[in-house]
RNA sequence: GGGCCUAUAGCUCAGUUUGGUUAGAGCGCGCCCCUGAUAAGGGCGAGGUCGGUAGUUCGACUCUACCUAGGCCCA
């Protein structure tokens, strides 16, 4: 045959797909170009500007901290941002995004601190703030063009800071307005403390290091044992308890017991006065074979169970402070794990022994200065250094004979991280909140129960619990980088003052100086004309120099950014963070707003998890599994990461690996290939003068609208609630299965040889262009590159996918009733494709299935009502050359035959010869003079087009 | 130790709300076709004791309890 430049020639006579639109995304090098063009040509001044019908979405961001490159999780969360803000953009709201930043704080400080080395100590404060927001902003500066790397939209030009003056005064403007409503007080808080730096640590500053304890058992004579059932009749009864630290015995005001712990009397051999008595000691009943042996006391006798809740409140002689007692209270922080089950309590020196203290109304008490040495309070030693003192204590104790027994004890113990010395618990007074304070947290409970909506919906009894449980906010630091708490101490009466009025002269000079003018300038700067001491009536004050925790910063930005921005407002749409943000963001600002504004200051919040690696754990540096966003953007793209974050349910904890990475690249080149395809196939289509009215369309683009009726109205609505990894996985189903597969593949020889005008293709290209457009929209929020990239090659005149909007898919498209019988026509399909399958690989007769003819058997009416009338469309949805319905399987034998679930088919030899243009078998190749080689279709097709 | 969450094919997800026929999809994998979507496209197929154990029930992936592994936040 002369087949070879037939073929050739008939080629030229195809529509075959034409785009420039590249198979190869290449987008590590295309997504930088893409977002210069969206720089140039104003996208994000467009978005703006434009109008916004369905009104203002407010996503307020939680500033991320101002601290090295951005990591997998702050891509995450801003691409879970970004899409919810693209989405409701399209959706016809004007949606403006504010990045911002966390600049404060002690990781900065500390940072700067240790790159500075021994010339930290030469510095003054306010030299140090400079270093630091020079610091902060550098990563600032870095962390915003990691995120516009990765196609987040938003006012990356005038992000907020929380080191900005402007958001500085909404800070202090927030804390004004608390104050003034009487929440903020001063009270006591142990704090790690170190008495060589004279200075209080945070948590980070701490590490732990082997240390040598004294490790004492001590005696707490009971007082008035006779008064008390439970105790009546013993001899000589005490309750024992176990420390490593007997400086802090000074401080002791209590003894706790375990409410739920049972005790018990034992009768022990002691030694009074030189002289051996019996003696009858209170321990847990669990603890005391392990107290016996440690304590050497030899054998003992159990001499009755005591229940803890008998014994509380009773009164215990002081160990080393002779004119005071100690008492016995319940707490739950006992433990069995060590000791007597009774343990020396000292508010002063531990979290919860203040905790357990402040409920029974017992004061703070703090014998030892900020050098660590005993004060007046401990008048016995007064002036002693608490390391000194211990083995004095012990002495003492020794000699009083309430000693049990001591000796050395090793184990890990907090040390300063800066001196390496030891550091101690210590109470300080510090700045709180009273979270109780006008009903605050019962108003807090009651909106986060009504009116806030919360996305997973567990979200809400997380931060019900936590909020329902959590203690007074601990304002105040000692430190330098942070929002001053402008609080003087009136030198005549020693008393600190927080007030209003300096608070609002601070706040007027913040607003042209920033917060250095706290360290810049004198006292008398932010004193009022006429105010005067309400403790002395005088004016003699000083500065004191504690800054506000973080996470008030962070926490007021509701304030200080949403009220402050015109294109912003308060309360927000929504909260976007991770679930950690429980216990932080998400309740710190509730707290600020609930006490300002007695409002929350949003109306959802959405939570993520965290990334894990491919096996679910977590990541982090000593496991060498972590992954940086950078790595995946260099790799695959960002646009492929989005995928990635839209693919994965981000309710739970989203998983990240190579395989996983492949498999969403591999989705990703699947929707693109399918757009690439959509798009040649477009190439000469003009929908205003080519489109071919709904009702002319045939039945299968009839169908695929349907079918993208029903992927556009669910993948709306899953944008709406937030359901995004079902977008995903919708729009690559929809882009393998109901096109690839079916639709473009059946579609082929309408578009290729119709003939480039005919109305077969033109209502082809009708159903292609609206899907494409569909597609594209849909996937803008997620795709951002790759959507307004294939955008361009669909209508080269608009100017950005981003500005177009979602659009309501029509009415018309929606035909349950076709969509019924289509799906009964895919399954006889499956049937034949099982056949023909069946034919090729084992009966080795046919390549294409355009090489086989079918004769579908069936006799159930149902079927026949499906296939009949469409007895002539059949051969195009199976894609063979022929193919016919008949009652009974046909006589001939043909290549093969299967008795499938819906049919029985027949495959058969293709009756004719191949047509050398479109490749289908036909009687009718050979018919027509001037076309030799082509079926009369395309013989016609010749004569009309070409 | 406490609060909240997760666990369905190698991977990512449906399904479970109101317990009920052979638990679905896409990707990947194996085999095949095509070479007119071609660093593409199509077809068929093999993969799951629904984390484990016990219980409720005629019946459990679905309900209950406990356990295991993992995550976040606390202690």
């Amino acid at each position: 045959m002369t087949n070879d430049t037939e073929k050739t020639d008939y080629k030229a006579t195809l529509c075959m797909p034409s785009t420039g639109f590249p198979m190869r995304a290449n987008l590590p090098q295309r997504e930088p170009e893409m977002l210069k063009r969206w720089s140039e040509m104003g996208l994000r001044e467009k978005l703006i500007e434009r109008p916004a019908p369905a009104g203002d979405y407010v996503l307020h961001d939680g500033p991320p901290y101002a601290n090295g490159h951005i990591h997998i999780g702050h891509a995450l969360n801003k691409i879970l941002k970004d899409m919810v803000v693209r989405h409701q953009s399209m959706n016809g709201k004007r949606a403006v995004y504010v990045p911002g930043w966390d600049c404060h704080g002690l990781p900065i400080e500390q940072k700067v601190a240790s790159d500075l080395g021994p010339k930290r100590a030469q510095m003054t404060a306010l030299q140090v703030r400079h270093k630091c927001e020079e610091y902060a902003r550098k990563w600032v500066k870095t962390q915003s063009a990691e995120f516009q790397r990765l196609g987040i939209g938003g006012e990356w030009e005038k992000p907020y800071l929380t080191l900005d003056p402007k958001v500085e005064v909404g800070i202090l403007s927030t804390l004004r307005d608390l104050v003034a409503q009487g929440y903020v007080y001063k009270g006591m808080k142990p704090v790690f403390w170190c008495a060589s730096c004279q200075t209080a640590l945070a948590d980070a500053e701490v590490e732990y290091a082997d240390h040598v304890s004294a490790s004492i058992y001590v005696k707490f004579p009971l007082l008035e044992a006779e008064k008390n059932p439970a105790t009546e009749g013993l001899l000589y009864p005490s309750v024992v308890i176990w420390t490593t630290t007997p400086w802090t015995l000074p401080a002791n005001l209590a003894v706790s017991l375990h409410p739920d712990f049972k005790y018990v009397a034992i009768r022990v051999k002691a030694q009074h006065s030189g002289a051996p008595r019996d003696e009858d000691y209170i321990v847990a009943r669990d603890m005391v074979e392990a107290f016996t042996t440690a304590a050497g006391t030899g054998p003992v006798e159990i001499i009755r169970e005591i229940a803890a809740k008998d014994l509380e409140h009773m009164r215990m002689a002081h160990p080393v402070q002779p004119d005071r007692t100690s008492q016995i209270v319940l707490g739950t922080h006992v433990t069995l794990e060590q000791g007597t089950g009774a343990v020396h309590t000292a508010p002063g020196h531990g979290i919860e022994d203040f905790i357990v203290c402040r409920e029974y109304d017992i004061p703070t008490v703090v014998p030892v200065d900020g050098a660590g040495r005993f004060t007046s309070e401990f008048s016995l030693m007064e002036g002693m250094g608490v390391w000194e003192a211990n083995k004095p204590i012990i002495r003492y104790l020794d000699e009083k004979d309430i000693l049990v027994h001591a000796s050395d004890f090793n184990h890990s113990y907090p040390h300063c991280w800066r001196c390496h010395k030891p550091i101690i618990y210590r109470a300080t007074e510090q700045w709180f909140m009273n979270v109780d304070h006008k009903g605050l947290r019962e108003a807090a409970l009651e909106r986060i129960n009504n009116g806030i909506q919360f996305i997973p919906t567990w979200g809400h009894d997380r931060i019900y619990n936590m909020m329902q449980s959590r203690p007074d906010w601990c304002l105040s630091r000692q430190r330098v980088w942070g929002v001053p708490i402008p609080a003087v101490v009136c030198r005549d009466s020693g008393k600190a003052i927080l007030s209003t009025d300096i608070i609002d002269k601070f706040i007027k000079v913040v607003a042209e100086q920033g917060t250095n003018a706290w360290y810049d300038l004198p006292v008398e700067a932010f004193i009022p004309e006429d105010f005067v001491s309400p403790y002395s009536g005088g004016r003699n004050f000083e500065k004191e120099f504690n800054i506000l925790d973080v996470w008030f910063d962070s926490g007021s930005t509701h304030i200080a950014v949403l009220e402050q921005r015109p294109e912003l407002s308060w309360p927000a749409d929504l909260y976007l963070e991770g679930s950690d943000q429980h216990r932080g963001w998400f309740q710190s600002s509730l707290i600020t707003a609930m006490g300002t504004r007695q409002a929350p200051p949003y109306r959802a919040v959405l939570t993520h998890g965290f990334v894990l690696d491919g096996k679910g754990e977590a990541m982090s540096k000593s496991k060498g599994n972590v992954t940086a966003p950078e790595e995946i953007v260099k790799k695959y793209g960002a646009d492929v990461l989005r995928l990635w974050v839209a693919s994965e349910d981000y309710r739970a904890d989203l998983k990240m690996s190579n395989e996983i990475m492949d498999r969403v690249a591999e989705g990703y080149r699947r929707i693109r290939n399918t757009l690439r395809y959509l798009l040649g196939n477009l190439s000469d289509f003009d929908a205003k003068t080519n489109a071919v009215p709904y009702e002319e369309l045939p039945e299968a683009d009839r169908w695929i609208l349907n079918e993208l009726y029903e992927l556009s109205t669910n993948v709306q609505r899953a944008y709406n609630e937030f359901e995004f990894h079902k977008i995903y996985h919708w729009l690559q189903q929809f882009c393998v299965v109901q096109l690839s597969s079916i639709y473009l593949d059946m579609l082929k020889d309408r578009v290729y040889c119709s003939g480039p005008d005919s109305p077969l293709r033109r209502a082809a290209q009708t159903a292609q262009h609206a899907v494409a457009h569909t597609l594209l929209r849909l996937s803008a929020p997620i795709l951002v590159f790759t959507a307004d990239e294939a955008y361009h090659y669909l209508d080269s005149e608009a100017e950005s996918i981003h500005l177009a909007a979602f659009t309501k898919p029509l009415e018309v498209w929606r035909q349950p009733v076709l969509a019924a019988e289509w799906k009964g026509l895919l399954d006889v399909r499956t049937d034949v494709l099982r056949a023909l399958e069946e034919a090729r690989q084992v009966r080795k007769a046919i390549g294409q299935s355009l090489e086989a003819r079918v004769v579908v058997a069936v006799k159930e009416p149902r079927l026949r009502a499906l296939l009949d009338p469409r007895q002539a469309g059949l051969a195009d949805l199976f894609i063979t050359s022929q193919a016919e319905v008949a009652d009974e399987p046909p006589a001939e034998e043909g290549i093969c035959s299967l008795q499938g679930n819906q049919v029985h088919v027949t495959v058969l030899k293709a009756e004719g010869e191949k047509c050398q243009r479109c490749w289908k078998y036909s009687p009718s190749v050979g018919k027509d003079e001037a076309h030799k080689g082509l079926c009369n279709r395309c013989a016609d097709v010749l004569r009309r087009y070409y």
